[in-house]
DNA sequence: CAAACACTTAGCCCTTGCGCTAAGTATCAG
DNA sequence: CTGATACTTAGCGCAAGGGCTAAGTGTTTG
């Protein structure tokens, strides 16, 4: 467990790297809509196809998409689960605050005892 | 409104990006407690202050963090409400997510209907 | 089987990001 | 008013990120 925690640490690193890119965010909006070939994809965008694979490789190695190459095109598809890892880091961010909160309530009814 | 919308995305980059480095989101988890000084803050990183101080000024440019100073001494202030970017990002991604499902809803329907 | 297609690989360029040191400024303490 | 404190500024070094071109590989297609 510890380990887990450790390691879903180190990978969500990689999540939000990758979220930090304009276009790559606009490919996963664009694969919301289901899957669709690199070709399609970079068509998009004002980059060349080289350049744009970076990205699709960035996405994929951090896990935020899947991809499958049948015959010579590769399709891409969101992995939806993977922004789960935005997700829990926002609400233990909540639960941060939440807690403090609690200690200055309680600090507040300690004042008001004494 | 579309001039809002586009300053919107493009301040959204900002915080993508701020929220990338791994230190940026301890301070942020860090200020989550309370405010902070700089100096503070900086002694739970193995870095230089010079080096830290960068990190303070990146998520101040974008919001994430507010900052006063008084006296010698600089405090630190999280900006709760600038982490609504992202998640309203997730929200918009999870809306196209249904959408799409709808959309195949209707499709299987039309399918069943010929 | 030749040519078109859809990537892929290799390698270069330039900017940006993150770290450092050294030196400077502005309080505050004695 | 001297020294310690708490940043702040300036400038350097280096690795990584994102873009490009040129050339290569493996699949269709005519």
């Amino acid at each position: 467990m510890a380990i887990l925690s450790l390691m879903a640490k180190h990978e969500a690193d990689g999540v939000f790297v990758a979220l930090a890119d304009p276009t790559r965010r606009s490919v996963i909006r664009r694969l919301g809509r289901g899957p669709t070939s690199v070709g399609e994809l970079a068509a998009e965008f004002p980059i060349t196809l080289p350049s744009f694979m970076k990205h699709v490789r960035t996405l994929e190695s951090n896990g935020l998409i899947r991809t499958v190459k049948t015959g010579r095109v590769r399709t891409c598809v969101l992995n939806r689960e993977r922004l789960a890892v935005v997700d829990d880091w926002l609400a233990e961010q909540r639960r941060i605050w939440e807690e403090r909160t609690d200690r200055l309530e309680r600090f507040v009814t300690q004042e008001e005892q004494s």
